[in-house]
DNA sequence: AATTGAATGTTATACTATAACACTCACTAT
DNA sequence: ATAGTGAGTGTTATAGTATAACATTCAATT
């Protein structure tokens, strides 16, 4: 059953590594976010729900990781019924299909902005604003599976989440400084 | 004030990037780190406590990842009044001292390999034998390094933990299948 | 019309972590 | 000596995160 067909534009796969919290046009992050989950559940033939896609529209109202009790109080004027279980069961079906990343250094969300295809990424994550930046990061892939061969260990997932100052945020710092 | 001056002989610095689930002599793991521990407190001027010293002692009896409430129930024999705090308040002190890390996506702790020194490392987490390896991976640090230039990122803590199978665990399963 | 299965509703509980305040006791400064 | 200080711990309570288990709904299939 499809509960939106309305018809987005063919999703612009969004480029990673330009910075989320530099000055952007955000409304098109979320239409395109949205719009890609609506394809892709499409063509995979899993149901974006109301609830699923309210969450993933929630999530998405920033660049900040959220968490699963805020999403919860977030949700409640939509989904009057809306308890924990309500928000995991979302989140976890979002993760699986890849439209968010969970933090797990911070049990929080993000919107995933590459979620058209399976992919590897690190997360830079501010602690001024909290924005959480994704980076597919190639050359930091590629030195890891050389590590995992010397290791002799076989990769199922990886959490690379570094903590510390977004460039807006350091430069502000700086100018702190400097006044 | 000093609970522990019996004089362990000066702690070997253990090489890391040997497999902590091979086949290894675990006592000297274990003896190794706690001496290392004792030896950089009286160093530091801080105290490691019978508590601090029970709970690191308890985080080493493997080197799997372990959990709080789980040291709680393994202290309680010896520290009748423990309580969460009890733990939590170890962890942290061990923690901020470098001797043992937390694993952010499995909300567990690790003994640390080389407490001695400041260090970047990353985590090999096997999901059949829970064993975690601690590697420096210099090449992927310097990776790392390169990218947050790139994303004029001001890196104050890494979180880089990969799940999958151990060498060990790898090599009985290819086992499993052959028979 | 009966069956199925995915999604959701509902209740309860498990698990993880910290706040806040009280108490002890070795150490220090008068 | 003695009063004060501060780190560590004891104690109670509660905040925050996540899931188990079972009931209900409803569109799609048989
Ligand atoms: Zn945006
Ligand atoms: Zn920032
Ligand atoms: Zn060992
Ligand atoms: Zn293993």
């Amino acid at each position: 059953m499809l509960y939106y067909n309305t018809h987005y534009p063919a999703a612009i796969i969004m480029t990673l590594n330009d910075l989320p919290n530099q000055k952007h046009n955000h409304k098109q992050c979320v239409s395109n976010a949205l719009a890609m989950a609506e394809q892709v559940c499409l063509e995979r033939g899993v149901q974006l729900t109301p609830i699923r896609y309210q969450v993933l529209e929630l999530i998405w109202e920033s660049h900040k990781a959220v968490k699963a009790y805020e999403l919860l109080d977030r949700i409640k004027p939509l989904q009057m019924a809306a308890k924990p279980p309500t928000i995991y069961r979302a989140l976890e079906f979002l993760s699986e299909q890849g439209f968010i990343h969970r933090v797990e250094s911070l049990n929080a969300f993000i919107g995933c902005r590459c979620s058209n295809a399976p992919h590897e990424q690190l997360l830079l994550i501010c602690k001024n604003c909290q924005e959480v930046e994704e980076r597919t990061a190639p050359k930091v892939m590629q030195a890891l599976s050389e590590e995992f061969n010397d290791a002799e260990f076989i990769v199922h997932s990886k959490a690379i989440e570094i903590h510390g100052l977004c460039s807006q945020c350091a430069a502000s710092v700086a100018t702190d400084l400097s006044d």
